[in-house]
DNA sequence: AGCGAACTGGACTTCCGGTACAGTGAATTC
DNA sequence: GAATTCACTGTACCGGAAGTCCAGTTCGCT
């Protein structure tokens, strides 16, 4: 990536500031410490973001296009590993689970939950930018599933629609969990009963033992 | 419950602190706009609570007890209508489930959640007290957890904490995307979702149609 | 009537988000 | 190489909110 001398400013102080809302939420994350790592005075960042608001979507927007990558590659991945779409999504789901786990310190928490629960800190622009993200969660993982419900049928009837929002769920509950407790082992091990739970709905009943 | 004139002050100040944390964050929650709705001075709340801090663990702990206690009633209450544990507990989800669907609006949201996302801004005592909710909430379930394997094998070997935990993690998680999306139904169609893991996971195999 | 709990009133400090605007060095363009 | 533009700096200021201090007041109970 060429960046120009702004650019990088700007991607610096896009660093620093999702660390620190990571780290102790938005609203707790002042300008004025984000400014002093960065090394930049005040109107230099007044320069780039017009208010905190601005500063927040461009911090959502760019956490989306990463966690988007990274789900296109493992998910990409468990498909090329496996040879039908129901093993893909089961690999893939290990592959997200081993992804977290190997994280440092474990993962550092989600955005979209951090936001969600200070909407009345954001505009209309965030808040919807917040809401597609999700929506955007949802499709990717219907799809997955869409490809496997035309090899093998459910053996509960289920909404696809909510089935995709599982993912999500379990992904948020397991980072709440994981901040709260401190352990950041709560998140793969939940991915790892989401898996279960896939398996036992598509995989035909097998009376082998375990 | 018989209440002094300062009592019924600080109830009146933790019910609108929050409604208003649930609303948008603890950190966008001003003392001044509480003590506004609450029709006192500042001095006035100062007597009540050392700091903000004290307001937040004041909070978490009075939210902890009424959790408990919808919790309770919902679990014992689905035991009654069941004959065994599994049963129980499956009732009791579709109970809770439906519980949070008949809230209107939906639920507010989860403090611990709010407190997870917002950590730096509180001291030891108020996230010691966060991990201890959730390592509750992992023991209530592993109790009900452990009376169903008694009778029933799993399908697939599970951990009992983990599959404990995958409770609050869907609550959370639902409630977290619920909040997100503005859709109030997602938590209780997560809640059915993962009552229908839990059937799957114990129920013997039945070849009956749907 | 008197005591203590539960406040009121007001003055003050510090920190932070945000505004305003004039100035400046480095790079790009003509 | 002069002009322009970008990417800032420096300074000064405002309003809101957390929190402190303390003196005074009202309410309920004995």
């Amino acid at each position: 990536m060429a960046m120009g001398r702004g650019e990088a400013t700007r991607e610096r102080i896009l660093a620093i500031t999702e660390a620190a809302v990571l780290a102790k939420g938005f609203g707790a994350t002042s300008i004025e410490e984000v400014i002093a790592e960065a090394g930049i005075t005040k109107s230099g960042f007044f320069y780039h973001f017009r208010d905190k608001n601005e500063l927040a979507r461009a911090l959502l927007q760019r956490y989306m296009e990463r966690d988007d990558a990274l789900l296109d590659d493992v998910f990409a991945r468990g498909r090329e590993l496996a040879t039908d779409p129901l093993n893909g999504f089961l690999v893939g789901l290990k592959l997200l689970a081993e992804t977290m786990a190997d994280l440092p310190g474990g993962h550092p928490g989600c955005l979209v939950a951090t936001y969600a629960y200070q909407e009345r800190l954001f505009d209309r622009g965030v808040c919807e930018l917040n809401q597609h993200i999700v929506f955007h969660w949802r499709a990717r993982f219907r799809t997955l599933l869409e490809e496997i419900v035309e090899h093998s049928e459910t053996k509960e009837p289920v909404d696809l629609d909510a089935l995709a929002d599982m993912v999500s769920t379990v992904i948020e509950g397991g980072l709440v969990l994981g901040r709260a407790t401190g352990d950041p082992n709560i998140l793969p091990k939940q991915l790892m009963l989401l898996r279960s739970y896939i398996k036992l709905l598509f995989e035909p009943a097998t009376s082998a033992v375990h």
